[in-house]
DNA sequence: TTTTATTCGATACTATGATATCGATATTGA
DNA sequence: TCAATATCGATATCATAGTATCGAATAAAA
């Protein structure tokens, strides 16, 4: 039996989304076939980059031609399960919870937010961007009973551990981590950090070097 | 004269709000010293990355003590530039925009947006998070009055680089880029992208491993 | 006072990711 | 039909970031 284990450079996975976009604008724009230099300008990459993140997915282009849009566009679906979406939870729907569950462009990269939970009776009952908003107490069950698989996390960050736990024993398999703690969850569980604030400090630093040259 | 363009590595500039958290924290908590093992363990670090990062910003720690907190707090806040803070206005008063309008902690990271900008008539002229919410057409003006140097841009991407052309001639330095478009700026401003598909792919695949190992 | 344990910094090493070079190939146009 | 050119993939190289090792320093304990 081969190595099983996969592994494929974070980056380029990172970079699946910025892919599949301009692949779909190109289809759109009506080109059947689109060369690594062409993605790699629109995209602010080198070509060779380009290249050989299409090659991890398993498409190859022609010399002199380019890659086929298409074939592509469902490479890269196939590889990163972008087409068999997973249903999602938000916990915390503040201002931050609100933005996540309007944008409504999760979907073409398989999320598939399906309910949201929140502890402030003003919004509970109601439904925010089409989804339902439920008391923290149902969290459990409606998770069991719909075999939720990734929970969002967008609560203050001193309830941020708490809500983990709940996730854990309610069965989900990833957590998208929007608060900035560090969360104790056993192994077999994903956490996946955003914090806007790394942005922010990379950009301040490239500031104040611009200055400087 | 010397080398001026000093060089950080990126990974170690992003951890910068991480370890000014943790520390704030720490001091809170009463504690005038903490070791590099205390910290990497609550922030899920290497201790030899916390020591390595912590050197970088100019302080180094005491055998068998570790580091005093209330200087590395004040080391890392004048190395990133956070307590001179930066005015900032905000383009895109939609979901997205309101809910980075209302996180109050970007102050403690040298960001403070002052006014938030938008087209559409029900938002302008109401404050949101105290912050004025102003039409689209006094924005060069009120920017250029107010030396305004950051814009948070989180618009529709249809109007992204529409937006971006503006920010440049209101001689904005940086874009801090919630969109998903490239933006065609001159050298000398910064452009820092913010693209939570990102992290949301780095999640799917991580997942789909899971299963299978 | 001496020993022990902890934590540090410096150096060296390893892993990961990006880039440069180059020959091969297919399409276009002469 | 044949030459020119754009584009590719493979291989090798380079840059960046993370990790391991080890002696030195300091505080606490004996």
């Amino acid at each position: 039996m081969p190595e099983k284990k996969r592994l494929t450079k974070l980056p380029t996975i990172r970079r699946m989304p910025m892919y599949l976009r301009m692949l779909n604008k190109v289809l759109s724009d009506g080109m059947q076939h689109v060369s690594s230099n062409y993605l790699a300008e629109e995209l602010d990459l080198e070509a060779i980059v380009v290249r050989k993140d299409l090659a991890v997915v398993g498409i190859l282009g022609k010399p002199r031609v380019g890659f086929e849009v298409k074939p592509a566009i469902e490479a890269i679906e196939q590889f990163m399960n972008f087409n068999s979406p997973t249903d999602a939870v938000l916990v915390g729907a503040g201002h931050l919870g609100q933005a996540l569950l309007g944008y409504s462009g999760f979907v073409k990269f398989g999320l598939n937010i399906v309910a949201a939970f929140d502890s402030n009776p003003d919004v509970i009952g109601t439904t925010l961007y089409d989804k339902p908003v439920y008391p923290m107490s149902e969290f459990t069950q409606r998770c069991e009973v719909n075999n939720i698989q990734i929970g969002i996390l967008s609560v203050p960050g001193k309830y941020a551990q708490e809500v983990a736990d709940m996730m854990v024993s309610a069965g989900l398999k990833g957590i998208w981590n929007f608060t900035p703690r560090k969360l104790n969850v056993p192994p077999e569980v994903v956490v996946q950090r955003e914090d806007l604030a790394e942005g922010l400090a990379e950009l301040s630093v490239k500031l104040s070097r611009m200055g400087q040259e």
